[in-house]
Parts: C-alpha cells; sequence; structure tokens
DNA sequence: GGCGAGTCGTTGGCAGCGCCAACGGATACA
DNA sequence: TGTATCCGTTGGCGCTGCCAACGACTCGCC
C-alpha cells in the first residue's frame, strides 16, 4: 500500500509531525541503511542470520526452540534461518543424544569470523544513523528511546 | 521470519543496546498500539486512509496521483484506498473535465467527522506511546528524532 | 509396560506491505 | 497526424510475521 515512512518523505503536516510518524522514518532510515550495508557486505545474510549467530556466540549452543525464544524468531523460521547458515557451514546441526526431538545447534570459527565482519557492519550503520547527532545527544536519545520501547 | 522487535524483545546483548534495534522496538510499540486503536475504533480504516483523509483536508481536492505524492502512497494503492473511502461515503471522486485522464477527489462532510475520530484516536496514541516521558524529555526526544530521521 | 499428553523440528500456507509492470483511455507536442 | 507522455487501474511479485498441522520423540501417570 505504499511505504508510509518512505525517503523522502512526505505527509499532512498533522501526520508529519507526530511522534509515531518520526519514529517510523527513523525507523525507515534505519532499516533501509542495514539492508544496504548488508546486502553490499554481506556476503548473503541478513538481520536476522546476525541475531542467529550472535545468541549461538554469546550463550553457545542451543536447541532451535531456544534459538528462536532467545531472538524473537518463530521456530518455523529459525529452521529456514538455519538451513542456509548451514550452508555456508556458519552452524552445525546434531541431534541431541539426550534428548533426540533437539537438535544441538553450534557456531563454528567460520561462523565466528563471519559474524566479527557483520559486527562491523552494524557498527557503521549506528554511526551514519546517528552521524547528525554529538556524543551527548546520543546518549540522551539512546537513553529516551529505550524508555519509549519498553513496556 | 519472526517479528525482529516483537514485543517483549528478546535478542543478544550485541544486538539489544543498538539504536538500530531501539529504534525498531519503539517503532513496533508504536505500530502495535496505532494498528489496536484504529481496529477497536476507526470504524475499518487504516493508517493510510487516515493520511489520505488528513491529505485532503489539508491540501483540498487533488488527482489522485497528487495525493500519492503527497502522502508517499504507490498510486496503485491510492486506488484501493480511495474504493474503500469512497464505499463509506467519506470521499467523493469525478472525472476532472478540464483533464478527462484525472479524478478529482474531495472529502465529504462525513469524511471531515470520520477525519476529526480518527485525530483523536492518533492523539491518543501518541500521548500513551510517550507516557513514560516527561514534557520537556518529549520536546528533546521528538527533536533528536526528527534530526536522526532526516536524510 | 503402555498410554496419553506434551515437545521439537519441519512443512506449508496465509495476510499485509512495499513495489513494479503493463494496459486502455486521454492529453500534449512535434 | 502521429508519437510521446500522463492517469487510473489491474495484477502480480517478494519479503516478513505468523499460525496450523504433522511425524518423531519424550515424559508423566496409571
Amino acid at each position: 500500500m505504499g511505504d508510509p515512512h518512505a525517503l523522502p518523505a512526505t505527509a499532512p503536516s498533522r501526520v508529519r509531525d507526530r511522534p509515531s510518524w518520526l519514529i517510523g522514518r527513523a525507523y525507515a532510515r534505519s532499516s533501509a541503511l542495514l539492508n544496504e550495508r548488508f546486502e553490499a557486505n554481506g556476503a548473503g545474510l541478513r538481520g536476522y542470520h546476525y541475531r542467529l549467530l550472535a545468541a549461538l556466540d554469546e550463550w553457545g549452543r542451543a536447541s532451535q526452540i531456544e534459538l528462536g525464544r532467545s531472538t524473537g524468531i518463530d521456530r518455523s523460521d529459525v529452521t529456514g534461518a538455519l538451513d542456509e547458515l548451514d550452508a555456508q557451514g556458519l552452524v552445525r546441526r546434531a541431534v541431541d543424544p539426550a534428548d533426540r526431538r533437539r537438535n544441538i545447534v553450534s557456531i563454528t570459527a567460520a561462523g565466528r569470523r563471519r559474524l566479527a565482519m557483520l559486527d562491523k557492519i552494524v557498527a557503521g550503520v549506528q554511526d551514519e544513523l546517528l552521524a547528525a547527532l554529538s556524543a551527548a545527544e546520543r546518549r540522551q536519545f539512546v537513553a529516551l528511546l529505550r524508555r519509549v520501547g519498553e513496556q
């Protein structure tokens, strides 16, 4: 139905000045930036791949359902994303011998290297996103954002 | 592939603290709130209907392509949205006698009444969205958001 | 020991959104 | 007069978030 927050943005003034609209605009810029950079340098991976690799790196091997819970990704979608990571040798899946319903997923060395690459991409996007703000303003912005976003 | 910013949010810490993630969370909350309220009290209308009515109210009668440009909605999607507004008698479409390629769209009295309803809904959402912030903080937040969102 | 209930991974499908291609009708320009 | 352009409309594509259902498997309870 048309991007509600397309860039450049046009909207009636009663819409353009509302916080919800501004949040949508910031989000549009953020996703566009993220998608661009991942597409250019992410070697075929996307945001959810990054989240899965990050979860595995942070919490170690896990079942798919644990991965889904810890990343907010639906378990059916975890399956597909892991297929792609597996195909690139970035994770390994093995049946849990203690509970053969489960797959134990672990990150490989190549997966860690790739994760480091993606980390750089994501960090670069943050810089670009907040380029207009001073360091103090960035801290302020993040603090306010956190309070708006929670609950 | 799973809502990247679902509520309640879970994510690896290296993801959870990034501005782009926090913006996504704020956006998720904002859209969820907006969708809820529109669904509950919007009489079958959605955000893009609101934008179209607001554009017509602010700038007067316009062709569909002008509406599309001024609201950022694709012209093919404008067609569908106007169909729904037309079916409820909130707008009128008439062929422009001076250029019979164009439809001149105008808002009706019922459309203005409905727009006022939707305005209340949207205003309520802003209050709820920023409930955690003081008036001064809200101004600060909006100012920062504007700078992050533009360009 | 066996049966029912629940869990896990997987497959398939649905709805909404943003976007684009193409067409017929109409207009503008050479 | 013919060619290019514009407008509204239809149809479709890809991505994302989500849910239902199934087979394989485990657990709790009798």
